[in-house]
DNA sequence: CTTGACTCTGTATTCGACTACAGGGTTTAT
DNA sequence: ATAAACCCTGTAGTCGAATACAGAGTCAAG
């Protein structure tokens, strides 16, 4: 294989662009390792393979990633969004279902954030009535003995961030 | 919360009442595997052993736990829980470092709220134009192909809620 | 005196989303 | 021609937050 790939013109629609895994990662911020995981877990379909058995990843790949990065910070799972974009590979309609999907999610998404902003504000008032007391020994501050909070919660679970302070070997990160 | 509390006369402050973990499990909705675990993960402090071995609880776990799952939905690791929990138990004054990290999580909060909110509108519109437009072939509902959408997104990750569809063998649930 | 409901300890498994590593082939620059 | 820098497959480990399970002791009722 050439190296200088461009000069070719595909005289068709787009770029069309060929990448290897390492440009893939590079360009998308998500990691060589993550990516062939993605193609295993069926989220991303299995790219072209050059004679030696590289992946080469058509650049159009580029924007999937985008997307799945939007759709997990919304909180889809990898299974819903492999769902969704299974959805839309079959061709046809791919939207009836997808679009329940979706419906249902910004619904729960509704939900949550308002869970959120109440107990936001329930905690910043708690941090407010303590800021002002002092440190009352035996009230530990405030809120953890419960005294101002009043409803009990729903089993609503764990809405965490996990963000990465891991060690990301490989960082990539540019446009 | 007072039931027939004042008749009896500790001399001192409240009800005091001696739980079973199964009582505390019901009450709390929180799982006998669950509280052994946060006792054994430093979260909850070991609670006074009856003759027999039985954990008993005094009631006033149950604000513990109360708070606990507060914290929780506010995104606060049971680690940051752990240790605001220890800095309040270790006396003189809990505050101090605490309210660091409540402020911390305070503005953390707000701009993950920020960035759902804007994420949603997103999605939002995506879904409208998309369920105008029918299912166009080739246009992926829109927002898949990333085409209304503008910025790509931070490094924040994973915000799912995970809630439990999971076969949990003990409810509890009553207040 | 035997059930059955509870409880105990300790270890193992789950789940989602990665991340690492071993052990090897290929390409490219020196 | 040799090392660095890629790439491959496949399996295993991590992390947080639980859950499950095995094997035993305890207790109130029939």
């Amino acid at each position: 294989m050439s190296k200088a790939t461009k000069s070719f013109q595909q005289a068709d629609l787009e770029p069309r662009q060929r990448l290897k895994i390492g440009e893939v990662s590079k360009r998308s911020g998500i990691g060589i390792e993550t990516l062939r995981f993605y193609e295993k877990s069926g989220i991303l379909s299995r790219p072209a393979r050059s004679g030696n058995g590289y992946r080469m990843y058509d650049s159009e790949v580029l924007e999937r990633l985008a997307f799945i990065k939007r759709a997990q910070v919304l909180g889809f799972s990898l299974e819903e969004i492999r769902q969704i974009i299974a959805e839309k590979d079959s061709g046809e309609s791919p939207c009836a279902a997808v679009r329940e999907v979706v419906r249902r999610r910004l619904a729960e998404l509704d939900e949550r954030m308002a869970q959120m902003r109440r107990y936001r504000k329930e905690l910043s008032e708690a941090l407010a009535e303590w800021e002002r007391s002092g440190d009352v020994k035996g009230h530990i501050c405030g809120l953890i003995e419960g005294t101002h909070i009043k409803n009990p919660l729903t089993p609503q679970r764990a809405v965490r961030k996990r963000e990465g302070e891991k060690r990301r070997k490989q960082d990539g990160k540019d446009e």
